[in-house]
DNA sequence: GTGGCCATAGAGAACCTTTGCTATCCGATC
DNA sequence: GATCGGATAGCAAAGGTTCTCTATGGCCAC
């Protein structure tokens, strides 16, 4: 693989000169002398070293994100976004599934930084876990003292994202078009209670009933895990304890599918017994049937502003942190509850009429 | 940030002496200079450098993925695997989303070039793009003569991959499931022309037909985009033409979501009226409703052979391409025709009788 | 005519690590 | 007692690039 050195050599040129005309520096190198590097450098497929740059410059261009799984569409849009800024910019994009594994975001982060990695985006929401964090603290400190840009994008431990969304006003907002559409009974599938990200859905849930006047109920609030697993067995345990609810609003899509599955292996009309609505607006929310009513997040925005949050913090600019806004999405899932429908009880499909089905209004 | 240097000052050692601890070399050190060493660089946080290092070998632990989209569940879970192997490895997985565009992808494996990436893995099918594949040829001859490694695992234009799944197979056991259900009219979602697992594919529903004795018919093959949006607009051709048929196999899962959910537009039951079969099994196609009958690629465990096999590759051995097995998985979109229903006209939602729900068998 | 400045080019150091070779020390062997 | 060899440690080079100096030549101004 041929080096600046030989380029210079076959331009009849000093490896210095080489250098300035092949990385585009502003130091003066005349016409002539600079179409024999540019001649050279075609004729040998050269192709500057991005590690001894690196070496250099103690910095790579490259950007890591860390995610809980990229098999979740939420941090799959994440990356995209991030990895159509960073491209750009002529940066590579490192995925890092940590499974929100404590040994396995430790020993990414230390191979970043062996890497010189130029910056970290952390996509996900950090966990309450004080150990945990105590250590990830530590690196992320050394990361940063070594010129590394750290950007989070999620609730966590050490402070407030730099890029993120009002997920607590998204939520609130959700249980207001519920309630507008005439429910008072809206049962709420939390996720984890060690997640921040799940505690300010939480949060947000309590201020939308409070918006509308409506008493916290405990027992029609659930936790369980984050995805469509967690939302099947939310929908049992809901069930099981018999309140009456005729709406399931949900801290994330995944938790909302999986519920809307439960519900029609059971034979509960959707909505007509129960609506459900969903929040993060994953691609696949569209695709099911009924299509789901959820909170639209500007995931792939969110991936890019990091990135870009990223890029301005290595030009050692000081930022404001960006909340980017939400948005309602009403589908096919979300209905006004059934007039015959009284507010105990457990909803029956008996209850629901056969809808007509129509386009989607969202897939416009 | 520490190098190598001041560890072995603080040891009062080499530098030479140090690195022989640090990086676990075989060279003898006796054991009270070890751990003087290891002291030292515990101490000073030590971590070393992967660029000096990766400078000297010409090679950094890192293999890229080229997908076409991330978003893309297909992609996203063959980049799981791929993680999940070169983590336990301690590679870095970089993530390039080339959106098939010749452009992208060439900036890319030139951007991996210059950073001296170990390996390159291409996820998706190739397209028959006789300008295009000669660049990328030059451009990954190149790589190759580096001493990168690279492995294919979809079909494409330089040959058979390296890690695959038998795509013609796979279909035909579709096609054949179908007909063992009763259909005789399948219409086939094709996919576009130029990709070269399109290809394959549909190759697999000829291959099906063929084996069960059933002619050959143009009229219900429809060519669209790979997504959702081609399953779309493929229902709608289909009926246009109005020919007859029972079922829909599609030649991936987002074609098969799509035509679902189009379906369920246009009140045409799934599967009363009509059966519905994707290919690939991506994690969506069990939270549909009614969840998706398809063919399970093991796309995570494609990812993991992937890199094995690159990172054998790059011991230097030579190894036989391997092709893995694939099962149809018959969910609930699938469901013998209605008796009733003839085999011409437009198959309507009235000919289909409410179903009782059950619990997806493919979710156990 | 000469001093000094501008434009351009080159030499060499530095970034950090690994590795082949050399140097030292020790006990063991002849 | 001298030499040999094994065990361990250090020296120095190399890998590709950039950056700081220094050097050269031409030209203008005095």
């Amino acid at each position: 693989m041929a080096s600046i050195t030989q380029v210079a050599r076959l331009a009849g040129v000093s490896a210095a000169t080489a250098s300035r005309v092949v990385s585009a520096s502003d130091y003066p190198v005349s016409a002539a002398t600079r179409a024999r590097v540019l001649e050279a450098a075609r004729t040998l497929d050269y192709v500057p070293n991005a590690l001894a740059r690196g070496l250099l410059k103690s910095r790579v261009p490259v950007v890591a994100v860390i995610v809980h799984d990229i098999t979740d569409p939420y941090f799959a849009e994440v990356v995209r976004g991030v990895e159509d800024a960073a491209s750009s910019s002529g940066y590579l994009v490192i995925t890092c599934s940590s499974e929100r594994d404590a040994e396995r975001e430790r020993s990414y982060v230390r191979l970043l930084r062996s890497m010189r990695a130029a910056a970290v985006v952390f996509a996900g929401s950090g966990l309450d876990d004080p150990a945990l964090n105590e250590e990830m603290d530590r690196h992320l400190a050394a990361m940063q003292a070594d010129g590394a840009a750290v950007v989070h994008l999620s609730p966590y431990a050490g402070g407030s994202p730099e890029v993120s969304v009002d997920n607590a006003a998204g939520i609130a907002a959700m249980v207001g078009a519920l309630v507008a559409l005439g429910h008072r009974r809206i049962a709420f599938l939390a996720g984890p209670r060690s997640l921040f990200v799940a505690r300010e859905r939480l949060a947000g849930y309590r201020r939308g009933l409070d918006a509308a006047g409506i008493e916290f109920d405990e027992s029609i609030v659930v936790r369980t895990s984050f995805d469509a697993d967690g939302g099947r067995l939310g929908v049992d345990t809901l069930l099981a304890a018999s309140p009456s609810f005729t709406a399931v609003c949900c801290a994330n899509d995944l938790l909302a599918l999986g519920a809307l599955q439960r519900l029609a292996a059971l034979g509960i009309a959707v909505p007509g017994a129960v609506s459900v609505a969903g929040f993060d607006d994953i691609s696949t929310a569209a695709l099911t049937a009924p299509s789901l009513s959820t909170v639209r997040l500007p995931l792939r925005e969110m991936g890019r502003r990091g990135f870009r949050h990223a890029d301005r913090l290595l030009a050692g600019e000081v930022l404001p942190p960006e909340v980017l806004p939400t948005e309602v999405v009403l589908r096919d899932s979300t209905a006004p509850p059934a007039p015959s429908a009284p507010d105990t009880g457990v909803p029956t499909a008996a209850a629901s009429a056969p809808r007509t089905p129509v386009l989607p209004a969202g897939l416009a």
